[in-house]
DNA sequence: TAAATTGGTGTAAACGTTTACCTTGCCTTT
DNA sequence: AAAGGCAAGGTAAACGTTTACACCAATTTA
């Protein structure tokens, strides 16, 4: 590996000189720079990123911290911020599944010029570190409990609101939510707003509507909750899903049951769902601005780093609602 | 941020000391660690990684590098890649869409101790220049012409092979093939396949069964080419899809059309595609080996970069089917 | 014409580590 | 008791940059 040095030596000037050619800064003649960058050429020179680094206090390095069993959102998410970043010198180190404590180790070790935490653990202690670490730093997806931090956050209560209110008025009444039993913000959110939807329409649910798996259930833990609470005496004409994963399924177990959508029952898919999901008939989706996420995070980042503006961003994306052929409208006799 | 300098005067010794505790290197004694351990915590101290890489020549990266019409695969191969790797101390510089002649410019600025390259593009010089930087190094997911790489490859051909023969063997004769346009690997390879079942049972392909589209295209580019292909007067029974994508278009195409899946016509999905998909019928398909691509490269490349392992490695993983129920056997009458 | 400015370049310190080499003092050997 | 070995820890160079400062010559300004 070519060194300043010996390009220096082979130019016959200074590194100092080399340093100013190369990076376009200070002062030098014409000359020179063509000497310098010919030596530099035929010496197959490339700068040590570290070395600089370490004298600039500069990584161009972006950290991307996000949860492992975010699995079917990474495409859009990566895909739609990687590009933008790379496109303007940065490089990223993706994290996955890394404990916040962890990544404030690695933001103290100086790794990174700007992080962006997709999806964060509740962990005030290790949030309140990082942003001591005083560096450009976003969090998307969930909203936050502080104010002094940049979010980029999803109205997942909006989304459980909606996907319900549009069952609801199609005249079901009997709806059941199969959430997660995690501490997972969006599905806590989407009940949330399944409940204010009933509460709205002067509707009283049923806690035993609500079902709740682990990301890590497989298809089996689903199928007796489920089949009993469509088995019962007042049957659910309805359901709300929360995520790819738990649609999946439901969708599996409805087939397996002989159910025909929208028919016997009604299915909107609400959150964290995959676009090329494919189904028949087309699901009707609430689906989440994952791209707008990760566009906004990015620059927003990237202003921060580049442009050091550290006035704090707040934000708050709306869901939309996909309108397919999986909910029945059912004629409710007037009361 | 506070350097082992500060450590040092705080605990009353030499840096060379510092350095020795922390890395449970060289000798020192009890009490020694103990008030150098203690002094660190109490300044709150943490390496700075690029010195430490400077003095080292070691940066604790790898470059995983990836196309971005890889999209649906991204969270199988990196869910099975990245916690690996970190669990080993590694970071990940994710590298989308970048050209290998840049990657070569990476490794060349010392950015890391290894590298993956999943899907590379064709570019023999960039290649040969990678190669030549002598860092440990895995080609994933296609075939390398040179064989002084480690590999990881897929037998697409045989995925095509099988989905072709299972087709034929059910008593399709006029089999559609929708690949891809670009210089894809796997499609290329997969239409290889699909030739070979043909020739080995005595079937006269017809070039116009085989469809070629952009990853970029949208589902309306498909609807001509294929409409005409099912309603001309000898018309197709089955279809041979390659990536999720094509397979997503193809299937909505059929429902627009009003044909039944498998009564109408059969369907196998080839190649990259998600295992959530959902469809009714469940999908005949043959999968790709990837998360034993991701696994197996990962650890490849650790065992190179950890214990200096030189020998090149070149493995080829076999695909797997799985029957669903989108294939019709057709009653064929003897000859 | 003296002073000030500016263009071009070099010198050397600094960034925060690791590590080869050295020194010291104590403990074993013989 | 002399020699050797070893544990513990210090000194200083080195990794490859950037940059403040200094310097000189040429040009501009007053």
């Amino acid at each position: 590996m070519a060194t300043i040095k010996e390009v220096a030596k082979k130019a016959n000037v200074s590194i100092a000189t080399v340093s100013r050619v190369l990076n376009k800064s200070g002062k030098y003649s014409k000359e020179t720079k063509d000497r310098v960058l010919e030596a530099a050429k035929s010496l197959n020179y490339t700068i040590n990123i570290g070395a600089r680094g370490l004298k600039t206090g500069k990584t161009q390095l972006i950290a991307i911290s996000i949860p492992e069993y975010y699995l079917l959102q990474y495409p859009e998410i990566l895909a739609n911020m990687i590009p933008y970043l790379s496109s303007n010198g940065f490089h990223i180190d993706l994290l996955i599944n890394t404990k916040l404590i962890n990544l404030h180790k690695y933001i103290k070790e100086g790794r990174y010029d700007g992080v962006i935490i997709i999806n964060p653990e509740q962990d005030d202690k290790a949030i309140h570190n990082i942003v001591e670490e005083n560096i450009p730093c976003i969090f998307a997806y969930k909203e936050m409990d502080r104010e002094d931090v940049n979010t980029i956050s999803i109205d997942f209560f909006q989304a459980g609101y909606v996907g319900t209110k549009h069952l609801i008025k199609a005249g079901h009444k009997n709806i059941i939510f199969v959430g997660r039993n995690e501490s997972s913000f969006a599905s806590k959110e989407i009940e949330r707003g399944y409940l204010f939807a009933h509460d709205e329409y002067g509707i009283q649910y049923k806690e035993e509507n609500i079902l709740r798996f682990s990301h890590k259930d497989a298809l089996d833990s689903y199928r007796t909750p489920f089949e009993e609470l469509i088995k019962n005496n007042n049957p659910s004409t309805a359901i709300l899903t929360m995520d790819h994963y738990n649609t999946y399924i439901i969708l599996k177990l409805i087939n397996d049951m002989g159910l025909k959508i929208p028919l016997d029952i009604s299915v909107v898919a609400c959150g964290e769902i995959n676009k090329l999901i494919y189904t028949l008939p087309e699901l009707t989706m609430v689906t989440l601005p994952i791209e707008q996420t990760a566009r906004l995070s990015s620059e927003i980042l990237l202003n921060a780093i580049l442009n050091n503006d550290r006035v704090v961003k707040r934000v708050k994306l709306m869901v939309q609602m996909m309108e397919g052929k999986s909910v029945l409208k059912r004629l409710t006799k007037r009361q």
